[in-house]
Parts: C-alpha cells; sequence; structure tokens
DNA sequence: ATCTATTTGGAACAATCGTTCTGAAATGCT
DNA sequence: AGCATTTCAGAACGATTGTTCCAAATAGAT
C-alpha cells in the first residue's frame, strides 16, 4: 500500500530516552529531540504523538531496560541473598556508569506528584523491582540465610527506596567512597 | 532618599519558594511567579534577580527552613538516638503535611546533575543534617544506646539518603502504612 | 506502470518563554 | 517645597515553546 518509514522506531525512540533521561522531561524541547532523534518534527508527532506521549514511551523502555538489566546481574547467581547483593551493586555501579541518577526516579520527583500516567508506570514498575526482592528474600529466609524474622515484603521495598538514597548521594557527594560505604552498609542490613 | 519597597521580600519569597517547591524549576514560569508572589515582574527582577537567583534564594530558604524544622523537633528530647529518631520521623511527616516531597531532593534530581550552584548549595545542606546526625550518633555511642562499631559518619549520610527513598516511596505507593513501616525498620536498623 | 497511502522536510502557527524598557507614581531626604 | 531615587504597572522584546499544515518525495499494491 504505502511507503515505509526510513528509520527504526525503536532505535530513535532510544535517542529520545536519552536526552528525557539526561535533562528531564520540562528541560527537553521538542527542537532537543528532533536533533537527538535525527527526525522530522511531522515523524515524530505520527509515530509517538506528543511530547508527553514520547516520554511515557521512553520512560516505558527505561523501565523494561533497567529490570532486565538487574536480572542480567544476578543471573547464574545460585544463592538467592547474593543475587539481591549483586542486584543492589549494580544500582550503584550503573549510575557511574551511564552518569546520570535512574530516570525512573529522577521522573518520580519531577512529574511524580501531578503526572498520574507517570506516576502509574513508576508505580508498577517500582512494584515489579519489589517483587523480584520479595522472592529473593523469602528463599534466603527458607535457605537460612537471613533472619526469618522480618517481614520481606517491608524489606523488599526497603531496598528499592534505597537506591533512591544511594543515587541522590552520588550526585550531590560525589564522594563515591562514602557511596560504597553506604552500599555496603544496606547489604550489611539485609543480611542480619 | 528614594521610595520604600511596598511589600515584604521575605514574605513574597515563600510565595515562590511553595510555587518552586510545588512545581518544580523548569514547570514553573515567571508569569506563574508575578501571579503568585503578586508583584510586578520588574520588581521581582529589580528585587531578587533572574529566574535562577531567584530559585536558588527559594531553596536556600527552604533549606534553612526545613533545618529549624528538624532541630525544633528534637528539641528538648535528652537521648541523642530518641532525638534521631524523632527528626526521622519528622521527615516524613513534613511530607505528608505538606502535600509534597523534600524540594531540596526533587531539586537534587531535577537539577543536580549540572547545575552547579544548585548541587553545592544541596550538598551543603545534606552535609549540615549529617553532621547533626552524625554528633547524635556520636553520643548516642558515648551513652552505649546503640552499638560503637558503627562508622557514625557513614550511618549519618546513611540516614540522611534514606530520607529520599522515603519520599519516593510516598509519591509512587501512595502506601502511608507501608512508608511508615519502612521508616520504623530505618529506626530500627539503626538501633542495632 | 499507475494508483494510493504514507513519510518526509520545512515552513508556519499561535502561545508562551524569560527578560527589558518606558513612563508615571510615590516616597524619603534636604 | 523640591529634589533624587526607586518602585510600580504594563507594554513590548526577540526567542523559543509545542504543535499543525502543506507540498513533494517515496514505495508497496494492483
Amino acid at each position: 500500500m504505502a511507503r515505509n518509514k526510513a528509520f527504526d522506531p525503536g532505535e530513535r525512540l532510544e535517542k529520545a530516552r536519552d536526552l528525557f533521561w539526561e535533562k528531564g522531561y520540562h528541560a527537553t524541547s521538542m527542537q532537543d529531540l528532533v536533533e537527538a532523534m535525527q527526525l522530522n518534527r511531522a515523524s515524530i508527532y505520527d509515530t509517538y504523538g506528543d511530547k508527553h506521549a514520547l516520554f511515557v514511551q521512553c520512560l516505558a523502555n527505561y523501565a523494561t531496560g533497567k529490570q532486565e538489566d538487574y536480572k542480567r546481574s544476578a543471573a547464574g547467581v545460585e544463592s538467592p541473598i547474593r543475587s539481591v547483593e549483586c542486584i543492589i551493586r549494580r544500582a550503584l555501579e550503573r549510575t557511574i556508569e551511564d552518569g546520570k541518577a535512574c530516570m525512573a526516579t529522577k521522573s518520580a520527583f519531577e512529574l511524580g506528584e501531578y503526572d498520574k500516567e507517570v506516576r502509574e508506570l513508576l508505580k508498577k514498575d517500582g512494584v515489579r523491582l519489589a517483587k523480584v526482592f520479595e522472592e529473593l528474600l523469602r528463599k534466603a529466609q527458607a535457605a537460612g540465610e537471613i533472619s526469618k524474622d522480618r517481614d520481606p515484603v517491608v524489606l523488599a521495598n526497603y531496598i528499592v527506596a534505597n537506591f533512591s538514597g544511594l543515587w541522590q548521594a552520588n550526585i550531590l557527594s560525589g564522594n563515591r567512597k562514602l557511596v560504597q560505604q553506604m552500599t555496603e552498609f544496606l547489604i550489611e542490613v539485609i543480611k542480619q
């Protein structure tokens, strides 16, 4: 019937995602996106919708990518508690590699309070990660790796929340050693 | 010599602060500020400088206010570890009262990575709060309230970082009970 | 090869952005 | 009272905002 797209929508979405990730939603203009994605304005609107719709797709893309990355970091690790450790260490490692804090957390603080669509997306993302931890923690308890007294749900959510603090500390202090110590402290706490 | 200002700069600054606090830096326009502060554009520029300078003053105002509020919440409490507890509980309480997360943390994630002035201000704010905790933790150790094995510096910074996670969890989950449990868990961890 | 649907590039839109300027009103000081 | 200086109100600035439209180019289907 008609002409095909001359670009790969998924690949260009990643370019948009990286820009939103770096600058945040409001500080990123459509002009910035046109240049970063190397696409015509009309092509962006036709393919992804308006700015907000594009952002939501970028955020969803980021969230699934992050989730996969976490799972990968724990792949092949047989001990449940060691898996938890791997993911926690990976969370910090990522931020250093990427040179920027987690896009989900940045977006939560920039938009989470009044943008329902973003909030719901991020909530689901948080719940998904917490469930991963919860399952690992239950297994760790069953294997006698950690105390059975603790509520896996609370502990799992506590770990997820803790990431936010590590990222903030990394941005503000710039003191890698301190952030590293805080990470190790968190791991220590969990293992008790 | 000349005419006096017909308004209280400090009082109007608080109006600007509340708006920035709610919407963030980029999502707040000068028009929004003119309306919220009930001032003429020129008066704003004459008194506070440009948008960025105004924001920095708002953030500084917020930071000192928050710091005072924390100290007030622990005033009269003789036990050092109880003082720590009071501040932690107050950190969560504030977010619920205000209906929005800590302005410092929101700003850290929105601007901290590329706005040096904001980053330095927030870094100082974080250090100041960490020092309060550090001193209380040392006293708690001396009084035998908590283990002497733990590094007060790491623990103090860990607590500060944890706030960020509690606020994020509060925004996304909207589950007050869960956030409460996470807060109590943090307190438990410190006391061990 | 022709038709047709869609992409593409770029101009153009009105609205808003942060900022500056102008002129008149107002007030403290001599 | 008169001067000096600043505030104040609002228009206006050019630049940029997100979005839409239009004509030309393109490529799959018949």
